[in-house]
RNA sequence: GUCUUGUUAGCUCAGCUGGUAGAGCACGUCACUUUUAAUGAUGUGGCCGAUGGUUCGAAUCCAUCACAGGACACCA
């Protein structure tokens, strides 16, 4: 039974008891005309006043019951709803015969959501609170509230029921506010930009545009199987071809890999493609929309993460294989030579999958030595084209892309390059990562030939940029755990759920 | 995936070297018309995550499993 717990029968029976006196426990006959944060400023004059009260003025709220203290014949409740909490002071001779010791005081209680009537007055303790004069139960709430004092603290419990982490949270509905700022920021910025909005698949026949084994899928009618967007980027680069000039998409992407505090199998990023600009056009405007986020959102420049200080006023650049040395401290006749690295490695106990070619082994070094000390923002550039299949070679090198990842808080944060337009060279970096596949790196791309196909229509030249919508929130509100930034993070099911599972 | 720490009342937590299960909040009853986690009195409330084992006896010791947190590995 859903319903046996003794602490929810005694509620359940609160409202019937109610409901035979008349009083519907879900009501929907609300009649609210102020939230509770317009009527605390709207009457924060009220304590100049001679008798600190005005029976003149007359407001109904709305909220849920937080805190309630019985005093004989009357009582202090503390109601909240989502713009804030308002202390009502309810006295059994301001309200109907009987109400007050028959209704509200044996049956009315913490988590139920009420509508009160009242003029603002000032308590003898100074709070601005609503003196009641007409009080009525909206929605009886038959599961008990959390403690009031230490709300749930339970992670598990948190993550799991997310309504009662916002109920008892007030920080919490925070975050996701700034979770939605964010979001709401990224999509203006661009637009402003000139650029276009797009929704591309989230079912894909191929999942390309990234290194990640995806979710499978089946239609039904077709008879085919389909996969969960690893990433859009192939689609936008489609739209690039088609004629549109600036295009974003702010979507999510699913990822059938471990889960940990900054990977949840499905996540938010934004990618956006920008013809005739190259990565080095992208390096200022991402500075430009960290600017413009931290401008709207009222962000010191210098933002506290953890134990660190990230100055956001310090963005650098640095090619990999100068920040090998420089930041690594990897010697330098070491960055360019396979064997050497992987005895470098080697000697510093860490072993490398045999048959990785240099640039992934640069990329190794980079990991172990360099991505966790980048605090700052910082643009890392010159990305080996080994580890970089869909970017443009450089003219000056071929065997580096025109390329940067910016990191942040030792944490990437986003990805982007000059797009790869010849299709030649496409079909070539394809083909070798078929290799790659064949001898055993399951995450490498997938052949999409329908993609080189449509390169070879012609794109012009074109930067492009994803960002990981979830870890910046995660570094704009000093969280730590991605669940964190997740309304409902993927959790394993419960022993219960996986019974049903079976039995169906 | 590996290691590690948890799981006891609706919630937050105690429970020592094994001996019939504890507190606070919440809830019930009583008192209280300006409280601030209101207060005082009193009472109800447990498959001690699951399954096995050791033992005269297990919340406690052991094993396995489930879920969660943290760290490491891989990835965004």
């Amino acid at each position: 039974m859903v319903f046996d717990n003794k602490f929810i029968q005694q509620r359940i029976e609160k409202a019937n008891i109610l409901k035979e006196a008349g009083f519907n426990p879900y009501s929907n006959n609300s009649k609210r005309n102020t939230t509770i944060e317009k009527y605390l400023n709207v009457n924060s004059d009220i304590e100049d006043k001679e008798d600190k009260r005005d029976e003149n003025r007359h407001y109904i709220v709305n909220g849920r019951i937080k805190l309630f203290r019985i005093m004989g014949k009357a009582s202090f409740v503390k109601i909240e709803d989502e713009s804030g909490m308002l202390q009502v002071y309810v006295a059994r001779d301001n309200l109907a015969e009987g109400f007050y010791n028959d209704i509200f005081k044996k049956h009315i209680e913490v988590g139920d959501i009420i509508e009160v009537a009242g003029y603002p007055f000032v308590t003898g303790k100074g709070e601005l609170s609503l003196h009641a004069t007409e009080l009525n139960l909206l929605t009886k709430a038959i599961s008990p509230l959390p403690e009031k004092f230490h709300g749930v603290t339970d992670k598990e419990i948190r993550y799991r029921k997310r309504y009662l982490d916002l109920i008892m949270n007030a920080d919490v509905r925070k975050t996701f506010k700034i979770r939605s700022k964010v979001i709401s920021l990224t999509r203006r910025f661009f637009e402003d930009k000139g650029f276009l909005e797009v929704e591309t698949p989230m079912m894909h026949p191929i999942a390309g545009g990234a290194n990640a084994k995806p979710f499978v899928t089946h239609h039904n009618a077709l008879g085919i199987d389909r996969y969960l967007r690893i990433a859009p980027e192939l689609y936008l680069k489609r739209l690039i071809i088609g004629g549109f000039e600036a295009v974003f998409e702010i979507n999510r992407n699913f990822r059938n890999e471990g889960m940990d505090a900054t990977h949840n199998p499905e996540f938010t990023s934004i990618e956006f493609y920008w013809a005739y600009k190259t990565y080095k056009d992208l390096i200022e405007i991402t500075k430009e929309y960290f600017e413009y986020l931290f401008d709207h959102l009222d962000l010191p420049a210098l933002l506290p993460y953890g134990d660190m200080e990230v100055n956001f006023a310090n963005f650098t650049e640095i090619p990999l294989i100068e920040s090998l040395t420089t930041i690594g401290g990897v010697p330098a006749e070491v960055t360019n030579d396979k064997d050497k690295i992987v005895e470098f490695l080697n000697s510093k106990n860490i072993t490398v999958k045999p048959g990785m070619n240099l640039g992934q082994l640069q990329g190794e070094l980079f990991d172990e030595f360099v991505e966790e000390k980048l605090i700052d923002p910082t643009f890392i550039t010159e990305y080996p084209v080994d580890i970089s299949p869909l970017a443009r070679r450089s003219d000056e090198n071929p065997e580096i892309t025109e390329r940067f990842e910016l990191f942040i808080a030792g944490r990437e944060i986003a990805n982007a390059f000059s797009e790869l337009n010849d299709p030649v060279d496409q079909l070539g970096r394809f083909e070798a990562q078929d290799a790659a596949k064949e001898s055993g790196d399951d995450e490498a791309h997938e052949m999409d030939v329908d993609f080189v196909e449509a390169l070879s229509y012609g794109m012009a030249p074109t930067a492009g940029q994803g960002i990981g919508i979830d870890r910046l929130v995660m570094l704009l509100t000093n969280e730590h755990s991605i669940r964190d930034v997740l309304l409902f993070p993927a959790m394993k099911p419960i022993h219960a759920e996986q019974k049903n599972q079976e039995e169906e």
